[in-house]
DNA sequence: TGTATCGGATACGTCAATGTATCTGATATA
DNA sequence: TATATCAGATACATTGACGTATCCGATACA
């Protein structure tokens, strides 16, 4: 897979064109495989781990053969790439969307909500890890997955503008900005022990108490300089 | 593999027998090419990536052909196992010797001495976190994961006796035990970061922020029931 | 120093996955 | 409804990684 080419293209079939350069007629059944092929490949890729996956196990889980699989993608890492755009875009979504209406709050009722936002879902951290070392031996792919990271960062950051800089925190952690990425952080931290067994709700709880910790008042006054 | 017979041997060529049952005789050469093929992996494993190394990449890259590599482990996943093995023994020994005469310390300097002997190489994490991923899709290999996840975690828990029970932290957080896991879950998080092109300086400096906001000193009273 | 045994190299057969080339059935437009 | 075009199925040749079988040089012990 040639990474710069898809940056631009996001989808190696996406609008195909004829000879005269008009719009190419057929997309509905192709769009339809398409889904189906990114469906059966997210369950694959979580079970068994990209390079451990053969096209063929794609297109047996989607009921196609590799033909369907040639007509809509270059290579596994095409599809792979395409899978965790679409992925990342949807939990990007839902996020934003959870937090829509927290701005005002605080304490423990906002602790409550920016964790209850945050995916805790095994599948999907199984395919992010695995596109996380993807991306971290590829330059290329590490901006797309940077991108995806700012903007999950920036839909935390909102509801926490007023919680910054109230708390006795490390400079770097006085901002919105800082803040959101020290949730983020303890977030992949934990995720790490959902992949080792533990199960979604202590999880969740944890990450509570993890963030409850970062977040509680301090004994100085805020200061205002 | 099998993994549970490796679980048990540890290592595939290991103690050789001959027929009558009496130790084989030479040892030396074969536990040298073990040890380069061992280094080679390291690197390898870490350039490329559990799934995508071939057998011969290793030995090419250690200086032998692919007869040395059948005559010291049975497949990729056997070298794998063991090379996970040999660099997680060899990190948690640093950190235990690391934090041997810290147990005194509180504030800053206790801060600054844990996270100090907390490793943050990018090489490692990247082999580590394949192996993690491993690990989460292969039961009894997490196993094995968290054997040495827990010995890090006493490790780090040491020191950090005194520190816990002293803050208005969460329930789970109120032990040495559970202070130590909130570290290792911090710096768990932290290390996607350097996946994704953080430097080292910049990545500690983070990690002690982080740390530093969790075990810095409350507004209320610590308890005492 | 001789020699039995072992470690690593070489050579071989096997097989699975790939990418392409071609074919057929489906579908959008005229 | 007719047909041009495209999506997906089928068939094929190629590749390259694997595991084994065998060989030769090295090394520990008598």
């Amino acid at each position: 897979m040639v990474v710069s080419a898809r940056m631009q293209a996001q989808e190696s079939s996406g609008v195909t064109t004829r000879s005269d350069g008009t719009p190419a007629r057929v997309t509905k059944r192709h769009a339809e495989t398409r889904a189906r092929l990114l469906d059966a490949a997210f369950q694959v890729f979580a079970e068994r781990g990209f390079g451990h996956v053969r096209i063929s196990d794609v297109c047996e889980r989607a009921g196609y053969t590799r033909g369907a699989f040639y007509s809509n993608f270059e290579d596994l890492e095409g599809l792979f790439f395409a899978l965790y755009e679409q992925r990342a875009q949807l939990v990007t979504k839902q996020v934003i969307n959870s937090l829509r209406e927290a701005e005002g709050l605080t304490g423990a009722a906002l602790v409550e909500r920016v964790v209850d936002a945050l995916p805790v879902d095994r599948k999907w951290i199984l395919v992010k890890t695995d596109f996380l070392l993807y991306a971290a031996r590829t330059p290329a792919v590490a901006d797309a997955f940077a991108i995806h990271r700012d903007a999950l960062l920036a839909a935390i950051a909102e509801p926490l503008a007023a919680a910054a800089n109230a708390r006795n925190l490390p400079e770097s952690m006085r901002t919105a900005d800082g803040l959101a990425r020290a949730i983020i952080t303890v977030h992949d931290g934990a995720m790490n022990q959902l992949l080792l067994g533990s199960d979604n709700d202590a999880l969740r709880a944890w990450l509570t108490d993890l963030v409850t910790a970062l977040l509680r008042p301090s004994d100085t006054q805020p200061r205002h300089e």
